[in-house]
DNA sequence: AATTTGGTTCTTAAAATTAGGAACCAAAAG
DNA sequence: CTTTTGGTTCCTAATTTTAAGAACCAAATT
């Protein structure tokens, strides 16, 4: 019922866990992502999840829930079979980088609030923030036409 | 010697602060990082630091010292003053951006690897990883040239 | 109706992080 | 050469995070 993974497979789940682990996921929800990342068959069952990682049901779940929660992953049913397969949502990463730039526009917001409260009496450090903000939300701004320059340069092949 | 600060510049603190720690920075660091922004005088010393946060001589220094490290913040010094004045390395953030793409180009080469590894049987799959991958090297690619178009519409003001 | 399956939830123990206190230290001042 | 200043470092207590175990539950199976 355990899936069966090379060295390899076994370095890329840690590889991938400590990443997400970097961006502040629990370290088993990080290495539920490698393992859907690494896996044969794309979706996996909740024991198979389970037992791949040795991991308790509780770890398991709660993990699982949270990454539905954030919309990183997914699940698929088959009728007939109780099951749940749960898989990443891999066609969504557009999604998942745009969340990304969110946060960006969100402390730009804040930067702005602190020129408001700022004294003008340090112009130079002022615009240095301004400048930061005012990048932060070009890039929010440059962003859907970044991804269609992207899309372009595929469609060429 | 603390640093008198209004209820709006305490939440912007706060504020900052939890942004960082989302980013994975310890308390006391954010909330040194949120007091640099909204400190009427940008270069604060020790003393002024902690005694305006209310923090130990120790998670100061500590937190100081990761700041620095890391790349975020800078002191100057004046000749005959033994204190060092702290401060944001503010005009630095083309270069605090680029630390985040260069982490996610690391993402980007983590899933070339995963690619390398998988099964071929999953071809819709493997190319979403593809793609994500790809789309990561493009931002990569880009920035330069975002960061060039964004000056570029500052001049003309 | 009893059991199995596929999980969820609650409580708790262990581990890791955070930050305080106190001792310490080197350079400058007295 | 003694004291003060501006920190650093070590040790420890408190808090937070993580994940295990066990009890639990609803739906499906026997």
């Amino acid at each position: 019922m355990s899936i069966e993974l090379n060295d390899k497979k076994r370095a890329l789940i840690e590889k991938i866990g400590i990443a997400h682990e970097e961006k502040g996921f629990q370290p088993v929800a990080g290495r539920i992502l490698g393992l859907l990342y690494v896996s044969p068959r794309p979706e996996l069952t909740f024991d198979e999840i389970r037992e791949t990682l040795n991991i308790s049901k509780s770890a398991t779940s709660t993990a699982l829930n949270l990454l539905m929660h954030i919309g990183h992953i997914d699940y698929i049913t088959f009728s007939g079979d109780r099951k749940r397969y749960f898989k990443l949502k891999m066609s969504n990463w557009r999604e998942l980088i745009q969340n990304e730039i969110e946060r960006v526009i969100k402390m730009s917001h804040v930067l702005h609030e602190v020129l408001e409260e700022r004294t003008k009496d340090t112009p130079e450090f002022n615009c240095s923030i301004e400048e930061f903000a005012s990048f932060m939300q070009f890039i929010h701004k440059e962003f859907p036409g970044l991804l269609q320059r992207w899309e372009q340069t595929r469609e060429q092949k």
